[in-house]
DNA sequence: TTGAAGTATAGAGTATGCTCTACGCTTTTA
DNA sequence: TAAAAGCGTAGAGCATACTCTATACTTCAA
């Protein structure tokens, strides 16, 4: 597909995915028989691709080591040891993540019973 | 207290104490009977203010965010239910992030799951 | 008392992650 | 076969959240 479905598949912006293209997220690849162009077409795994990077952002992973966690994930040359040692990494991170938040979660808590109580 | 002091107590430069003061985060005030300079002093309650802010800026609420957060929480004006419903309101968006957290989770556990197996 | 260190304000510079504009070429459509 | 729509590259602009520099005054320590 071309880069517009893409967009539209993702709801993700046609610039936004040149960002990120740019970016080394990921690749799409122009047509070698296709002489007259050069547009990129990029494959039917993206949409998902596209979609881990989405939630990944949201949950606060910075592009940077968004793209070093695909890389690894994608790579041929890296041991499964040292892949499996990647993801649990950023496992225990996201374990650190659901504390924190957590935590401020019972300050909130903690607030509503002060502001009720007239504490504030 | 100084702002060098506040700085040391909370781990947070002077530099971005002072842009956080102008963002409206906090206020310091100057001594009324000092009249050789206006030195601001900082109350202290406020190390335990701004360890909530870099808590909250970790699990990654906007400056934005925090300021509102902070001022309907301080705020005299705000009637008690309005107060409630703010904070409850934020409640709800740490319990999506948790949510959304451990959907990614998952997704790396599955990861090393498929890596084990070497379906990557 | 003088020089280093601390404080205030104002504004410039930086990194990240977009977002938009300009330009030229290609493809599609009326 | 125009005109509109789509593609590519390059680069400018923007918002957020700092981070640093310059300047000027004050305080403190030797």
């Amino acid at each position: 597909m071309l880069i517009n479905e893409l967009s539209k598949r993702t709801g993700v912006s046609i610039h936004t995915l040149r960002y990120y293209e740019n970016y080394g997220l990921f690749k799409g690849a122009s047509d070698e028989k296709v002489k007259t162009n050069n547009y990129k077409h990029y494959d039917e795994s993206l949409v998902e691709k596209i979609e881990l990077i989405k939630e990944a952002k949201e949950i606060g992973f910075t592009l940077s080591e968004i793209r070093n966690l695909l890389d690894s994930w994608y790579s041929k040359k890296l041991p499964i040891e040292r892949k499996v040692e990647i993801l649990s990494i950023k496992i225990g991170e996201i374990d650190a993540k659901i504390r924190q938040l957590k935590q401020v979660r019972k300050y909130l808590v903690d607030g509503i019973k002060d502001v009720q109580r007239g504490d504030c």
